[in-house]
This record gives structure tokens, C-alpha cells and sequence, in this order.
RNA sequence: GGGGGUGUAGCUCAACGGUCAGAGCAGGCGGCUCAUAACUGCUUGGUUCACGGUUCGAAUCCGUGCACCCCCA
């Protein structure tokens, strides 16, 4: 049973922001925390390289779509791979194993007779690929700037017959509520969603024909027309993980994997993942079983104002990371929101939490307990009968635990700190430096100094999910190299005569 | 017009209807010297947006407003 994990896909008509890292942080520390658990991960992220904007953008460059696409995809590659984002499969929607099977399931679904043709006429935006009707105009009867050019034109398009599952939907999503397992998380999301599928009226409209846009994948049972945007992108995440809908396809692999938990943006969470994507699937034939679940996150503001490209407030997550480094800005984004809320950016706020908990708490840590260790004992470890923080810091892996398995990632940081904030005042009240001059005291140094290096060990797994290479460096100044799992988190695993490796800062402090 | 969210210390946020509304940061006073000018003890600071209601008991539940944000029409 494998623990599968996908973001949204990411539009390659414009460079990464802070929000498209943030999804990509949060579910990477959530799929490293279940390969703690020695759970099997499918983790799925990439990019939706289709659509109208995408083939404007190309043209204005007067390149090929695929060259366009081709450029930011990397920028998306190379950002992923500087945060670590530990993903096992690269969604991209050109890619033909995509291509294939949106094709298949469209062909079922048409065969199935769940779409439909039909004629519209009316006034569209070629910018925002959409056609408008009286609402869209403004006081003086006019079509805004908003919309770019504004053409009148009439075309026949394909519809996905989804009203008739509205029903359905509403059910399902009570069923999961009343059996604990919510459709969507966190709960506070769940009415939103139910008021706006109780509204659902009309049907799905899933094509452009190609006269209009050519940059997409074909309807395989009309070749005048592509699929738009729905089909195409939302099924990504059953592409890539091995779906195939053709009768008598092999499926034991996707079987294995499904159903996924998709972490989401809450602005695409009405209409597309909490209602289109449901219904597509029933559609297809998945049991009510077998629909997936929304792990549905906040927003960061920028001084409180929503994050735009036309405010110019957007943050950039690459100038980030080299500005103040990965560890600061992995730890940053996951520790100063809560799930499923919005929180404000700033740097001031960015720097304070590094500095603060990453160079003070914990790096000071290690530091002052290595430096200890090596002053007074050469750096060698003797394994005491018992240890006094051992109890409470089992108790603190245990709350981390539930809160990990809640996506409840800055609470479980927290579990984690207390542990931190603890051995600092467990530092100030035995009084390493005292014991040293006392040779009656030696056991209790002893002690002292494997109860620190021990506890640093397991918090050095318990911040492995959130800033990964920050743990790593830590394990080799502690000289462990055992497993990194969560069932290494008991107390005592360094041995007697365990030899520590020298200090040297992990977080040097933010200077402003 | 309908719906959702938010409103708590200077700032960012916690608090299943149940101890005196807590924590971090900032501020103040002290301690320590192993350590990255770090660490640590104590401490200042609140009309929980307002007004009503339910309750033995309300930040929490209900009603009415106000403010801000978002979605839909």
C-alpha cells in the first residue's frame, strides 16, 4: 500500500513564486516523513505545459510552443532541485505516456456517452480564453480592459455531462465527513465546497478546436478539436502513476498507488479538484472508495496584500534560497504558516525565525554540546545507565508523530523545538563547565554529555523531513550514520565509547 | 444579493464550553561563560472587535452589528 502524494501542476507561462514553492516544501516534508515511517512513497509533482496562453506567449517569441514551454520547465527542474524537493516522478503534460491516457479516458467517456456537442455564439476574451456574457461588462456597457480584445464568434464545442452527478458529489462528500475522513482537509473547507457543488448547474465544456489552439492533446474521437485545460491537466495525476483505462489493462501498479492525497492551492480547490475531478472519475468507473482526497493550503500575502504580477510584490524563491539559503527558506515557509491558513511574508520575519530558531536554539546547540564534549572528554561518548530527558523526549516524538500524520507540519516543528528549548535549559542547569572541574563529578559529565548528543541525534531525524541537508550535516558532526527512520528515534541508540566529530556552526547567523 | 474565512499582548499566532486566556519575537531586570554577541531565570504587557442572549461557567455556542479578505451570482 503505497502512501501517494501529488501538488497541483504548475502553468509554464510564467516563473515560479513563492506559492508554487511553499505547495512543492509542504508536501515534500510530508512524503519524507512517510519514507520515515518505512511507508512506500509515490510523491508526483510538474508542470501543465498546454493551453491558450502558453501558445500566445510562444508566439509573441516567435518560437514553437515546445521550445516556450521547454525554457520554464527548466526553470521549475532547476528551483525543485535547489530546495530538494524529493518527488519521484516528473509530470509533464506533453509528455506522450500523458497524452496517451487522457486520450483513452476521453475515449471512454465518449463512448460512454457522458459528452456531448453543442453550439455556442457569443463575445470572447482571447486573453482570458473564456466567453462573456452580460455580467462581464461594465457600467457603461463595454467590455473592460480587463479582457483584452473581445471578439464575437460562434463555435460548436464538446460538453461533459456533469451536473447529473451533482448528487452524487454531495454524498460522497457527507459519507467521508460522518466516517472521519473528510474529503477535504482542513474540515473548515468542507462547507465552502458543499455550497458550491449544491449550486452546480450545467455542464463541462472540454474542448477548443484547433482552429482557435492548436497546443494541446487531440480528441481522439474528433481530430478538428483539442481537450481543454480539464481533462488534460487534472488527469496528471493518474497518467503518471500508471493508470491506464483501456479494458483489460494491466493495473495491479496504479492499483498499488491509488487513491492519492492532492495537495492544493485553495483557490483551485472550487470548481476544478473539488468538483470536476470527482466527477471525472465516477465518470471513468473509480468506486466512491477510490476518489481521492484535498490536502488544501493558504496563501502567502505579501505585507498583507494578495501576491501579484501586477502589484510587482512577488517573491521570488530562487533569489531567496541563494540570499539566505535552503534550510532557512524550507524551514521559513514550513514553519510560520498553519496548514490550511494564509500567513504574511517578510524577510524581517524570514531572517528572525532563522536566526532565532535555526542559529540560536538549535545550532547553538550542537555546537556548545560538541565543543563541551571535545574540550572535556576528547569527544568520546560513555553510555550512561539512564538518561533524564530521555522520557521526555519520547513523549515529544510521539506528538510530532500525530502531528505529522495530521499535515500538521508547523505544530509537529514545534514538538521537535520543545525538545531543543529543553536541552538548553538542561545545558544552564547541571552546569557541564562545573561538573569538568570536579573530578567527583565525571559520571555525571558523562551523562550530561550523552543525554545532549543523544537527544540531538533524534532531533536531527525529527527536522529531516523539513530541512533535509541541515540533518544530514548535523548526523556527520554527531558521527551516527545509522538508518534515518523514524523507528530510530528511541533513546540510546549511540554506543558506549561513541566518538563525536568537531563542531562547526550549521546555521551561521543572518548578520542585517 | 448568497456563501466562506478572519478579528485575542507592540508584532506573528495558540487556546475539545471548564485552573489565573497562553507561546515565540520585541521590551525590562537578573544569572552563566560550554557555545554562533549565543544560552538561561524572572518580568512588563489583554475591555479576546462591539452589543445582547444561552449556560453553574463563553475567546469558544446563538443573534445583531462593525471591519478586513476571498469565492459565487
Amino acid at each position: 500500500m503505497t502512501f501517494f502524494i501529488t501538488t497541483a501542476i504548475d502553468y509554464t507561462n510564467g516563473v515560479p513564486h513563492i506559492g508554487h514553492a511553499y505547495e512543492k516544501v509542504l508536501t515534500d516534508a510530508i512524503a519524507r516523513y512517510r519514507r520515515m515511517k518505512g511507508e512506500e512513497v509515490f510523491f508526483l509533482t510538474g508542470v501543465d505545459q498546454h493551453g491558450q496562453k502558453v501558445q500566445q506567449s510562444a508566439q509573441k517569441q516567435g518560437v514553437a510552443p515546445s521550445e516556450f514551454v521547454a525554457g520554464l520547465t527548466e526553470k521549475f527542474l532547476a528551483l525543485w532541485k535547489k530546495l530538494d524537493i524529493s518527488y519521484d516522478r516528473w509530470a509533464a503534460t506533453t509528455e506522450p505516456v500523458h497524452k496517451r491516457c487522457v486520450q483513452a479516458m476521453l475515449q471512454l467517456l465518449w463512448d460512454n456517452g457522458d459528452f456531448y456537442k453543442a453550439r455556442q455564439t457569443g463575445h470572447y476574451s482571447v486573453r482570458q480564453e473564456q466567453f462573456l456574457t452580460d455580467k462581464e461588462r461594465g457600467p457603461d456597457g463595454e467590455f473592460g480592459p480587463e479582457w483584452g480584445d473581445v471578439v464575437v464568434i460562434e463555435e460548436e464545442n464538446y460538453y461533459f455531462k456533469l451536473a447529473r452527478h451533482r448528487q452524487w458529489l454531495l454524498d460522497l462528500i457527507d459519507a467521508r465527513s460522518a466516517a472521519g475522513r473528510p474529503f477535504v482537509v482542513p474540515e473548515f473547507r468542507v462547507a465552502e465546497l458543499r455550497n458550491a457543488v449544491e449550486k452546480l448547474a450545467g455542464d463541462l465544456c472540454i474542448s477548443r478546436p484547433k482552429s482557435r489552439l492548436e497546443w494541446g492533446i487531440e480528441l481522439p474521437f474528433d481530430s478538428d478539436f483539442v481537450t481543454y485545460v480539464w481533462f488534460d491537466a487534472l488527469s496528471n495525476y493518474v497518467s503518471f502513476a500508471g493508470y491506464d483505462p483501456a479494458p483489460g489493462a494491466d493495473q495491479s501498479l496504479f492499483r498499488s498507488r491509488w487513491p492519492a492525497i492532492h495537495v492544493i492551492g485553495k483557490d483551485i480547490m472550487i470548481p476544478p479538484h473539488g468538483i470536476y475531478w470527482p466527477i471525472m472519475l465516477k465518470a471513468c468507473g473509480f468506486a466512491d472508495d477510490d476518489i481521492p482526497s484535498l490536502l488544501v493550503h493558504g496563501w502567502w500575502n505579501i505585507s498583507g496584500a494578495k501576491m501579484s504580477k501586477s502589484l510587482g510584490n512577488s517573491v521570488d524563491p530562487d533569489v531567496l534560497a541563494d540570499t539566505f539559503g535552503v534550510a532557512a527558506t524550507r524551514y521559513y515557509l514550513l514553519s510560520d504558516i498553519a496548514i490550511g491558513r494564509d500567513a504574511d511574508f517578510s524577510e524581517e520575519r524570514l531572517i528572525q525565525r532563522y536566526n532565532g530558531d535555526l542559529a540560536n536554539s538549535l545550532g547553538n546547540l550542537l555546537n556548545r554540546s560538541l565543543s563541551m564534549a571535545k574540550r572535556y572528554r576528547e569527544g568520546a561518548l560513555r553510555k550512561p545507565e539512564s538518561s533524564p530527558l530521555a522520557g521526555f523526549v519520547s513523549d515529544k516524538v510521539a506528538d510530532y508523530g500525530r502531528r505529522m500524520d495530521a499535515f500538521e507540519t508547523q505544530a509537529a516543528l514545534e514538538s521537535a523545538w520543545e525538545i531543543i528549548v529543553r536541552c538548553n535549559a538542561y545545558v544552564e542547569e547541571t552546569a557541564p563547565w562545573k561538573l569538568a572541574k570536579d573530578p567527583a563529578s565525571a559520571d555525571k559529565l558523562d551523562e550530561v554529555l550523552y543525554t545532549l548528543a543523544e537527544a540531538l541525534r533524534v532531533i536531527s531525524i525529527l527536522i529531516t523531513p523539513f530541512i533535509p541537508a541541515s540533518a544530514d550535516a548535523i548526523r556527520l558532526q554527531l558521527a551516527w550514520d545509522g538508518p534515518v527512520h523514524m523507528d530510530q528515534c528511541g533513546w540510546g541508540a549511540l554506543a558506549d565509547g561513541h566518538r563525536l566529530g568537531d563542531p562547526v556552526p550549521v546555521f551561521p547567523r543572518i548578520e542585517t
